[in-house]
Formats: C-alpha cells, structure tokens, sequence
DNA sequence: GTCTATATTAGGATAGAC
DNA sequence: GTCTATCCTAATATAGAC
C-alpha cells in the first residue's frame, strides 16, 4: 500500500485490483487494461476507441492486439477481474464477522467503499454488462450470483439468530446491493464523503433496515 | 388507461410519458423518441445508429433529421422528458400524504415503481446521462436536484414532526434514491416481482429505514 | 512484440429531387 | 416532410516489415 509514485488514488487501486486478480498478465496487458478501463468509465465502452486505448497505454493502435483479440476481450477481462475482486472481499468480510451484525454492517461498508475507490471499475462492472458477448456474460453474471448469495446468507442467519427482523430476504438483499452499487454512479473523488465515511453510513443504514426492534 | 392495442406495456407506457411531458411533439417525432428509446435503452446511445432508429420508426435515415438536429438531441428530448415526468411524480406523491411516513412510503414506492414501469427510460435517464453535450447536462442536472430536494424535505419534516430519526439527512436520502433509482437496472418484465410488489417492498423499507423506534 | 500502412466497413449528417 | 444517393470521417482489425 506504500505510495511511490504521483499516481491519483484511483489509478493506484484499479493497477492493485488488476494485478492480484487470478490469471497474472504481462505489464503491457496491465498497461492496456489500466487505459481501458480509464477510457470506459469515462465514456463508456462503445464511445472509447482502440486508438484512444493504445495511445494512452503509449502503444500504436496495432499494439493492442497482441495481447488481447479484440476491444470486447478487454472489456471482458476487466469485468471478470473486478467482480472477482469484489466477490473476494464480500466473502472474506463476511467470514471474518463475529455476529450477523457485524456481518452485514462490514460487507455493505466494504462493498461501498469497494464502489467508491474503483469507482471506474464499478461502472465498468455495473453498466458496460451489456456490451459482453454472450458467453462472456454468463461467466461474469456466475459471480454475480456468489454476490448476492453472500448478501442472502447473512441476512438468513441474522434472522436465525434473532437479530434481524426481516420479511423478503432477496428483497431487502437487492435493496441492500442497490445501496452499495449506486455509489459506483454518483461517486466523485472530488466530494467530501470519504470512502470510509461512505463505508460508515451506509454500514449502518444496512444495520438499521434489518434490526430487530 | 385504455389499452386498445396489443403494444406491450413498456411502449404503452413510455408513450404516454413523452406525450404529455409538457412541450408537444408531432406524432412523427413521438414515434423517433419512442424508436430511440427502445434502442438506447437496450443497446446504450452510442452503440445505437440513427439507421437503426430510422428504421425503427418506419423512416429512411434522412427522415430523422427533419424532426431532430441530431442523434444527441434525440437523447437529450428523452432525458429531459423522463427526468420531467419523473420529478412531477414525486411531487404530486409528496403533496398527497398527509404525514411524514405517508410521504416517505409514496414517494420512494412510487419512485422504484416508475423505474420498473419505465425502466428503458429509466436507463437512459440514469446511464446516458454523460453523453448529453455540457449544456444540455446542466439542464437535466437541474430536474436531477429538484429530485434530491423532495426526498430531503420529507425527511425533514419527518425528523421535526418527530417521525423520524436520521443521523444525516443527505446520505439517507442518496441511500433511498439509490434503492428506487438501481431498480431501473435490474428490473426486467420477465421477474416474479410486479412494479406493483416493487412499490410496497421499497416503499416500506425506506419508512423501516428512517422510523423512530 | 512493436511498428507503419492499409483494408474494410460503418455511421452521422447533408444535398437535392419529389 | 419524406425519399434516394452520397459525402466524409472514423473505427476495428489485419498484413507484413523490422
């Protein structure tokens, strides 16, 4: 987590979120998948050009191809990176929690925070789904299912527990996602909240949607 | 309310939006902002051609530029008529109630139930927003705060009628928008869930938010 | 693995007839 | 107000040299 170069934050965490994600890639791919999803989230996957992706990774337009078959193929390595990422921390915040409580409170904090940081990879995420192949699609949209069957889970145990006090568990789950991923949308890093006083409020908001009176 | 035609709802219900969204428009240009509508929603604006659009209402592609000076234009007409009949509604729906609570549960049900019955419009609205020019951004950004000042206002009020207990008024109101406004994306006529389900599940989740114990 | 050059197609918008 | 024909630019992707 040392800083060592001016990066902007932003930059910092999409590189660590690219890096440590599963399949390793040569610096160039990172190089090109950092330009893309800079370009994608900034004007979305169909107004970004494979020029303007090669120029700012510093590569020719031809370059790109090397390393990945086509535009979609970038995309698709974002997305299934960053859902991989986002599950990974879903699950470990989940596991490490002492009480339901705890649970819920750390995993819709982490996830809004996860959505304010990678902000740019959260759009990409949220919003350039649609742009995947078909068969890309089905890959990512299987980690999506993990997401919400995290959510699910601690939800079902609070109410075992007697803590929550909850009548539509995928309901009040789809309510509690919308909360964390809609940050990903009107998040700037140029407002006051934080991403950990987004982390507080909306982990407690969480808490106080499903609390036993 | 009539529905005299084998149209599906979602066409029925997006004409009957930009029909009567203030400014009148010849039913040529209806038929354009309901062809792109469709398109845009489904395929994003820039993955959409103004052949397509064309096509799509029964025109050759010269045939758009008679009724709108551009593809943008086209998007901009349906952001502005969204957000407009959007903002009307929760008007309306905060001045019916007559408490806090009653406010709060209509304007949120009601809001995540607009986002289900319009979720193509809903999707332009909340996505295609960044590729408005700079000008026509900042007057849809206008409708945008009018949003966030309704939503504020009843919590407010609610907080002095002594209803309420909310520790921090804007966040709250951004986590409530950010249920109602996220179901455009996940909403699909295909689920279980009706528009109808949706209003009453969201709407008593804000109040569940918000209530003083 | 990167480059220059280019094939190829597509897409926004306009000209000018009817 | 709508059409056909077309201009012009731009964009994905490939060929082939180094």
């Amino acid at each position: 987590m040392s800083a060592t170069t001016g990066a902007p934050l932003s930059e910092q965490s999409i590189l660590a979120t690219l890096e440590d994600s599963g399949d390793t890639a040569g610096a160039t791919a990172v190089r090109l998948m950092m330009a893309a999803a800079d370009a994608f989230a900034d004007k979305g996957f169909h107004a970004t050009t494979t020029r303007d992706i090669a120029s700012r990774a510093g590569l020719s337009p031809a370059g790109v191809y090397v390393h990945f078959t086509s535009k979609e193929d970038l995309l698709f390595e974002l997305s299934r990176r960053g859902h991989r990422t986002a599950r990974d921390q879903l699950v470990a915040a989940a596991s490490a929690a002492d009480s339901p409580t705890d649970a819920l409170r750390s995993i819709i904090g982490g996830f809004s925070k996860w959505h304010a940081e990678h902000h740019q990879l959260g759009r990409i995420v949220q919003y350039e789904f649609r742009h995947l192949t078909p068969e890309h699609r089905e890959t990512v949209l299987s980690l999506r299912r993990e997401i919400d069957k995290v959510v699910r889970g601690v939800l079902s145990d609070g109410v075992t527990s007697g803590e929550f006090e909850v009548d539509d568990i995928p309901s009040t789950a789809l309510a509690l996602l919308s909360m964390a991923v809609d940050v990903a949308r009107w998040y700037s890093p140029e407002i006051r909240r934080t991403p950990d006083d987004i982390a507080r409020t909306n982990g407690d908001l969480a808490v106080r949607l499903v609390a036993r009176r």
